[in-house]
DNA sequence: CATGAATGAGCTTTCATTCAT
DNA sequence: AATGAATGAAAGCTCATTCAT
């Protein structure tokens, strides 16, 4: 979901930095550090002695790759961003809407089970920081407007043009996949998988027959 | 949603700080500075001193009602939450199903608009403290469980035996409602309340129809 | 010499701090403090600590007092420098020229000595920090004003129109004193009292029958 | 000015380094690197990164070469001093007083004016190290001793016998010329150097008039 | 009940210097 | 000779909480 603006990546380290491979090495282990340390420690409890007591490097050393603790949090959440990304350019296709949610839902709530711990550090930080919180804001955007818009096109397809718009529910079943995932892996919430992705399909699919006025979704 | 268990209203002040006209005055403005306060500069901005300021108290006198800024919003939040907790025990007729949809999504959006300062504090605040993401999981819980065991009622008149579990279902369900509510009304995405409604009833109705395999709820 | 600008003053603590007997001991603590560890430490080379550890109270309650080691100068200078004040604003009668240059060099003598480390630390800071300089610049122009102001009275009234401008030449007899006097008692340049007042007021007295054309100041 | 002791130059680079021609150019293009970072940053505000930086060198680099910034500003300041020396080390011959003042005078402000950025950053470490404080301390030592002695030998010439210590008016005089060099290059007062040098020859040849009992210098 | 001065632990960031490559 | 990654000490400032008045 969503790319950077230049303002928000304007705090990375320089380039050359990591140029020797030392450096690098150096970067990379710092960066896992950080995401062990705010996974145990939550963004706000984790200081950057934190990582670099799990990076095993000075504390000097970790200002050369990044500003703060928050350019390392960046740097996570970009990369992780751009595979949810994907996942939301995906058109449906009319003759197999049901495969397309699949899609999309299971895809989103594996890369989540991937990221949890860093979705959890994100949305901590989004709440205080600004730049974060942008930044979600503008993911989400983006997700919502291509939900919206596969749903214009499934709905426009079926002749009908009664009902709410396509950008209000879009938000509201995004909403309902992105808070049950958060419920689900970041909470503790307890749910199977198979069961979890039956309901979302389940809800996503019957929402959006009602809107057609009939089975573009087969929900037996 | 929810109730305090008894190790979260320990820290209450000494009930008879409050006894006096003046002592109980006093505490109602550290309690209205604070909800100012924290929503002008959320959870983790607000310092004791930007209460007792707004309060036009000193700073020692906050203590002498409140063991901590936590033990502020811990008061607010217990009440917001007995007004939620009514919606959530209604039990839906079978009769009126889509009334009684219409009538817990809209009071919830009405009650959300009411605290939408609060929630935006309490939520910033459980992401950091276990305290408050304890009582919001126990809040969310319940909720889930009320409409889980309505679900399960429609379900149930229909005959339906498959499906994937009333639980994870109105678990989804009920993420959508707290989500959208959220971006709509504390990040700002911005909805007609008319088209909330009715995209959130469409799609509530629109998985209880699939669930029970008729039309339980009337969507044109 | 000079007076501080609003933008100048703006650092101080809020003048509520000290309103208790309590709290303005505590700040002439720190100021004394100060002027002590400045004296022994230097500008650069005084941190917060050492001023607190000679007033004997916590780090913090530094804070309360002053924004930052540079407010407490601030107020040591401004005070300081109000006393050299007086003495450039007193008018040189044109028949005791040799009086009024005797008490204007004496007096700023005398309270150069009195206040020797703290105009040593004064120029330290305003080294580094333009807060400082600025009021340097500005306590020297204000001198350097009043004392051109007086060798042109006397030079008008003795008729003579050529010459450099008497700004220049209050600049250079104004530079003298001072550095000279910085050099006597900061750097530990070894003279007596009563030859440096007679080769200043001889070089004032000098240059200014030198530019009057006849004996204005008397030398033997 | 004065001239290094055997402890202030101990920190020379070693001797080997610059011996090869390409040795040779990266010292030149540091030292030109620290000089333009000195004028623009300040003593204090110079890291030796803003120095590698503008010589187009690596950290490590700096190290080779020199121990630390301080040992840059020494090179500096001897190099500059030398010129300084010269000047001071002339004599004023008995009929053309008033020529070796015009000498002194005017090469002094014009090395101050050749050097002035670096004699800020001199009087800017020389508040604050040990060894520039010397150093300054050394260098205006010899000026005010050659000056006295000069002084002395038109007194001494004249026949006089009373009147204040010759070294301690040869303080006053040098101290005038040095500080209006410094308010007026490096503080920016404003004055043309025709003015300068005639405020300033004025008043040292009617205090040498003054001591001597007879016009020593011709002022008209 | 109210006041507000005092406390001090805690975290961030900078940068001179070293040294392995 | 040159490089640049790594080090780690050092200092500033904040703010929740206490307690004497």
């Amino acid at each position: 979901m969503g790319r950077m603006t230049a303002d928000e990546s304007a705090h990375q380290a320089p380039a050359d930095v990591a140029a020797t491979p030392r450096g690098a090495r150096t970067m990379a282990r710092l960066r896992a550090a950080a995401l062990e340390a705010f996974a145990e420690l939550g963004w706000q409890g984790t200081r950057v002695e934190d990582i670099v007591q799990r990076a095993g490097v000075s504390h000097g050393t970790f200002y050369t790759y990044y500003e703060n603790k928050a350019a390392v949090l960046d740097a996570l959440v970009r990369d992780s961003q751009a595979d949810f990304a994907h996942l939301a350019s995906d058109r449906w296709e009319a003759d197999d809407v049901r495969g397309a949610l699949e899609r999309v839902i299971g895809g989103f709530l594996d890369l989540y089970a991937r990221d949890a711990m860093l979705m959890r550090t994100w949305l901590q930080a989004a709440r205080e920081e600004k730049r974060f919180g942008a930044l979600y804001r503008e993911a989400r955007a983006l997700f919502v407007e291509r939900v919206a818009s596969n749903v214009s096109a499934v709905v426009t397809a079926s002749g009908r043009t009664s009902g709410p718009p396509a950008r209000t529910v879009a938000s509201t079943l995004v909403s309902m996949v992105e808070h049950f995932a958060y419920c689900w892996m970041v909470l503790g919430e307890s749910h199977e998988r198979a069961d979890a992705i039956a309901s979302l399909v389940l809800v996503w699919g019957a929402a959006l027959n009602a809107l057609a006025g009939f089975e573009v979704v087969e929900l037996e």
